[in-house]
DNA sequence: ACGATATATTATGAACTCGTGATACGTCAA
DNA sequence: TTGACGTATCACGAGTTCATAATATATCGT
């Protein structure tokens, strides 16, 4: 029940503390409306009231997600008058999206069968 | 409030509907528990047995998170004898969790002070 | 200062996720 | 068949996330 003997693995070996944080950051991306947002960031940068245009989805709501991302690191923002300018914080993001994306699109048929995570529509 | 005219974005242009799989793939990653469990198949296939041990959780506590990986698609299974082995998918699921670990570490304290998303310890 | 616009914060309730404990299922050996 | 082992499933309770609606904060024009 020990810890394991450390290995070299690349991606592996985290220590299990450092899962809580990776589990959150993930979890940042693990709702609909958060990835919308996230996606529409992919064109640049965008005041807060034009996201919520774009979503279609009250204010309060996409606000909401909007400090979620940026506490998670996702976006950071900037004030440019009485608009907020939200943008992605990471190059590295779009990658991530594409590559989950791939691996989605590649099993569709086994995550739309999934009951037990139930993402709310 | 009518759908939004067709864009060509790389990663921006996903149906709002291919959101609800998007998001239900990235919950897979958002447990520290499946997390673990994911980063332990990284070192290639293992019996049940071996991964409850390797987590020293309980046995249906695991089992549970392994249906639910197994259902986004991200793990598979293999029945040897009594054993059932699990192995990852895709092998583009290393890429995905080292780019996401690289982007978590480079915002570790933005993640840490996050009190919206709150990943039971 | 006042009103208007843009965004953020908060509390509340409904729905969901997770862990636990009990139990069911499947496979092998005797 | 029986029992042992390995794994899967289920119901329930505790804690969490989400959407809503109301309210608060911030900036600008007048």
């Amino acid at each position: 029940m020990a810890k394991v003997k450390p290995r070299p693995e690349p991606a592996g070996a985290l220590g299990d503390a450092a899962d809580l944080l990776y589990a959150k950051f993930m979890s940042g991306l693990a709702d609909p409306t958060r990835l919308r947002i996230v996606r529409f960031l992919l064109d640049g940068p965008r005041p807060a009231g034009e996201i919520v245009a774009h979503l279609g989805l009250s204010q309060s709501r996409v606000s909401n997600h909007l400090a979620c991302l940026k506490w998670c690191g996702y976006v950071d923002t900037l004030r440019q008058g009485r608009n907020v300018i939200y943008r992605l914080t990471d190059r590295r993001i779009r990658k991530l999206l594409e590559l989950a994306q791939a691996v989605v699109s590649d099993n569709a048929a086994h995550i739309a069968a999934c009951t037990r995570i139930r993402v709310q529509p």
